[in-house]
DNA sequence: ATGTTTCCGTACTGCGGCGTACACACCAGC
DNA sequence: GCTGGTGTGTACGCCGCAGTACGGAAACAT
């Protein structure tokens, strides 16, 4: 048995196949567009979610309605993988800032299925993987929180463009400069001007609300270091449970 | 078998009287000073500290040397439990930031420790207890990151002072100005702008080097919201393991 | 007591991002 | 075609904090 060919969440590719196999018949494909809620704060976490072309925000809402991201998730990762932790609820609200494809698995399954014991054989358990990732969210949540004190605006703006380009396939994603606005917790013209810079710069183009990397190494230059802080610490967490077969974000 | 008498770190409070005790030959009383440092960033976790009087500090270095915390650790948790998700190194620096009493073992002695079936009576794992805790650490670096792009200086200034003071006995702490500049990732001057006004509100006083919570609920309505919200999380997280027998922070 | 170090108050310029506002450009629908 | 909605460019005053600098006061050492 074989994990299914074409693209896949990589937290899943990271499985046994057994385990995989253990898993799949209940997980149900789904296609999410953007916007889409998936918690909201403090409600209880009913599905778990795989993205496969989806990318998906964590992020926080304040009492006077400002909003920031706080953590960016695509095929890397999980969203909702805090139910492997014990959580039932979180403040951080989840939402589809890219359209695509995810597989989910109602969160009572997945709990049910870290529970069992795994017959070991050198790749990592569902459990194992959950947890890592765990600890990488938190990295990403770390490094933001510091990002979000020391750096500036047009850094970020090229580090968040670049965190999207790893989870997306091609060099264009639909996006609106003010939905930007929102996860960078800055104003719409703000984004304007750093994205205006980045264009000049020949690093992005963008078109009504589609904006498309053309310059990845430029941009990655002209991007804060928390990227590839981010990046690499993603690296080398899932590098110790399956031996670098990940690899990339 | 009952666990000590007098203050105790409230995560090994929560274990019963025999995962406690299974644990207690192995956890070793140190007096840690103010600035040690527990892990440099990338470097092994060698050891895990459940901090009793001792308050930690998570931060993040910059490449430009800047620094800002991304997380607070006291007695109501653990520094380096993140070994229990199978991390061995985390790109955070760990220090800590008023000197105090904590508890510490091996982090080869736990990982051994969790691995273990545990005898469920009712109450927590160790490892669940640890689970936990990491989410709790995840929201409070979310609730940061969310903070310092948001909030002005003066009301995450009043919630870091609020934080410390859950987690020391006492009303006075051993604090300089500089110090709280580097946590909060502003200038010393910064610090002594806004300190200046929550003391001429009345809420605390200071005198070289000590700061004096003189005005709790005053101090609660000038901090930002961020405060009650993680310390909200903690307790909703833990109330889960314990059935609310932890309280507090 | 005296010097030294640590810690705190304050002042000044400069800039990044805020809040707001308005106009233009592209797109979709009728 | 025209119209309305959505997305983008730009401008202006304002403010919080950066960067820096210097003086003074409390604590400490000798």
């Amino acid at each position: 048995m074989k994990a299914p060919a074409g693209p896949q969440n990589r937290l899943l590719s990271a499985l046994s196949p057994r385990a995989f196999a253990n898993l799949a018949s209940e997980l149900e494909l789904m296609e999410l567009p953007a916007g889409h809620i998936l918690y909201e704060p403090n409600t209880e976490i009913d599905f778990v979610y795989f993205p496969v072309t989806a990318v998906a925000s964590m992020i926080r809402r304040m009492a006077d309605g400002a909003v920031v991201e706080v953590g960016t998730i695509g095929r890397e990762g999980v969203v909702g993988g805090s139910v492997a932790l014990g959580a039932v609820t979180t403040p951080t609200q989840c939402l589809i800032q890219v359209a695509g494809d995810a597989q989910r698995i109602p969160a009572a399954v997945l709990r049910a299925l870290i529970a069992e014991p795994c017959d070991d054989d050198g790749s990592p358990s569902l459990f194992e993987l959950l947890l890592l990732y765990a600890q990488a969210l938190f990295e990403q949540a770390a490094q933001t929180a510091a990002c979000n004190r020391l750096h500036a605006l047009e850094t970020r703006c090229a580090r968040w463009l670049l965190m999207i380009h790893d989870r997306v396939d091609g060099d264009e994603v639909r996006l609106t400069q003010e939905f930007l606005s929102y996860m960078l917790g800055v104003r719409r013209a703000g984004v304007t001007e750093a994205c205006g810079t980045l264009m000049r710069a020949g690093l992005i183009r963008y078109h009504h609300g589609r904006i498309t990397v053309s310059d990845r190494e430029g941009l990655e230059a002209a991007a804060c270091e928390c990227f590839k802080i981010t990046t690499a610490a993603y690296d080398d967490l899932l590098r110790q449970a399956v031996g670098g077969s990940v690899g990339g974000v």
